[in-house]
RNA sequence: GGAGGGGUACCCAAGCGGUCAACGGGGGCAGACUGUAAAUCUGCUGGCUCAGCCUUCGGAGGUUCGAAUCCUCCCCCCUCCA
């Protein structure tokens, strides 16, 4: 095992706060392989790079010889971590679980190593838990201390209803922590609260208390707000190499150096080199070209960003047609139609007004030829390729109806 | 229960009787350029059979030659007081 100041180093990297920085030290200091801990809700098992962030610090520890504990928290599933506006959940059922941990661990196994991965549902102790054991928990934790948490003290503030039911996640998840005799849990910024209530219950069964590392939520592709798939601002770990390498090319330059900061794997110092060599001129189109290829052969393998790669010299910065154009039938009365409710009938535009407009502004190709005439029409009986702009291109099979 | 403020296009936000399909910003799309889908500049951003026409400003009525703008009722949000 690697010294402890060079494990701590390292560590750090990306990280956003560690409570406490000394006691992780001293943990790492003893040499024996620390319990890392980091809890995954079982209904949301799609990752996308934002979730990376925190596997990717698992890994870290992992590398350095810790054991690293995957915890599915399908009991407190059955909660929800508090939002405001929630119910109970209706428990999943065991196949359910089953399969969503399945796609977990087929996602998380890209950048952990299955060998050294311990994977742990929480219904496991929390299942068997009697009613007087819950109250028995419930006793270790004040209200006064709950309503700690901005959320809830927020709603109380606010006289909005806050139900007793709530209160169990953290203690569920802080629960989590004893029962695993965790050394270390991790957890994005939104989670520091869970994740000291933690602390507190170890201390309360006589545990040393958990070190405390959070990480921060990544921003989507739009550079501002966090990823997440409701915004539309994200790369799934799922998605196909070519999109994966083409979004991931479309980043700001800014937003290229927060991404290698928190999902590359390539060490601190060769970041810092390169970053001095874009500074000095290099072009950042080749840094981010790097760091396409890096997290896209991640998940995809050698070949699959080579192919990211390919395509996205073919398509974008070539211009070239796309070898497998979708081809969509379409049927018009009277053989032939109008080039605007051809473009909206084949989906590249949602009206026939933006069609008009996008002709208008010179967007628009047919087979190639940029169109300068609104009112051109189509006659049936044979494929065009209709394009509006560089990237929504598709081909069309024109019949008489 | 009392007092007041507000609901405008994807989002924020002007407008307060005609020149409003509705200022401005964000987002989105496109064009130019380039280092890529980055940066910058420019244009567009309700619908249609598109040099013309049709329907929008919380909902329903009304006044008027003419309303997002005035009146009536209704619905919904927010702030302060009890």
């Amino acid at each position: 095992m690697k010294p402890a100041k060079e494990q701590l180093a390292e560590l750090l990297r990306g990280t956003e706060e560690v409570l406490l920085e000394r006691e992780l030290e001293a943990r790492l200091a003893t040499g024996r392989p620390l319990k890392v801990k980091a809890g995954f809700d079982p209904t949301a098992p799609d990752l996308h790079l934002g979730h990376t962030v925190l596997v990717n610090k698992m890994r870290q520890f992992q590398a350095f010889g810790h054991e690293v504990i995957f915890l599915i928290g399908d009991f407190t599933g059955m909660i929800g971590d508090p939002t405001g506006k929630n119910a109970t959940r209706p428990p999943l059922t065991p196949e359910e679980i089953a399969a969503n941990a399945r796609t977990y661990e087929a996602q998380i196994f890209k950048i952990l190593d299955p060998e050294l991965t311990r994977v742990e549902f929480n219904s496991r102790w929390m299942g068997p838990m009697s009613a007087a054991d819950l109250i028995g928990l419930a006793a270790r934790h004040t209200v006064a201390r709950m309503l700690e948490r901005d959320d809830f003290s927020r709603r109380y503030a606010e006289g909005r209803p806050i139900s007793i039911h709530e209160f169990l996640y953290p203690l569920v998840q802080g629960y989590d922590s004893v029962a695993l005799q965790a050394d270390v849990e991790l957890g994005g910024t939104d989670q520091k609260f869970n994740l000291l209530v933690g602390r507190q219950l170890q201390q309360a069964w006589g545990q040393p208390p958990q070190v405390v590392l959070t990480v921060p939520l990544l921003e989507g592709l739009d550079g501002v707000q966090k990823m997440s798939k409701s915004l539309g601002n994200y790369v799934g770990i799922d998605e196909p190499p070519a999109v994966m390498f083409g979004k991931l090319m479309s980043i700001t330059d800014e937003l290229m150096w927060r991404y290698y900061e928190l999902l590359s794997f390539r060490p601190l110092a060769e970041l810092e080199a390169l970053r001095a060599e874009v500074a000095a001129g290099r072009n950042p189109m080749e840094a981010k070209f790097e760091l396409a290829h890096e997290l896209t052969a991640r998940f995809h393998g050698e070949a699959g960003a080579r192919a990211g790669r390919q395509d996205f010299d073919q398509r974008i910065r070539a211009g070239a047609m796309p070898e497998d154009l979708e081809c969509r039938v379409l049927e018009c009365a009277g053989g032939e139609i109008g080039l605007a409710a051809a473009l909206t009938a084949a989906g590249l535009t949602a009206s026939n007004s933006e069609a008009f407009r996008e002709i208008r502004q010179r967007a628009v190709r047919v087979d190639g030829e940029r169109v300068e005439d609104p009112r051109l029409t189509l006659a049936a009986g044979r494929r065009y390729v209709l394009a509006v702009g560089k990237r929504r291109i598709i081909e069309i099979d024109l019949r008489p109806a």
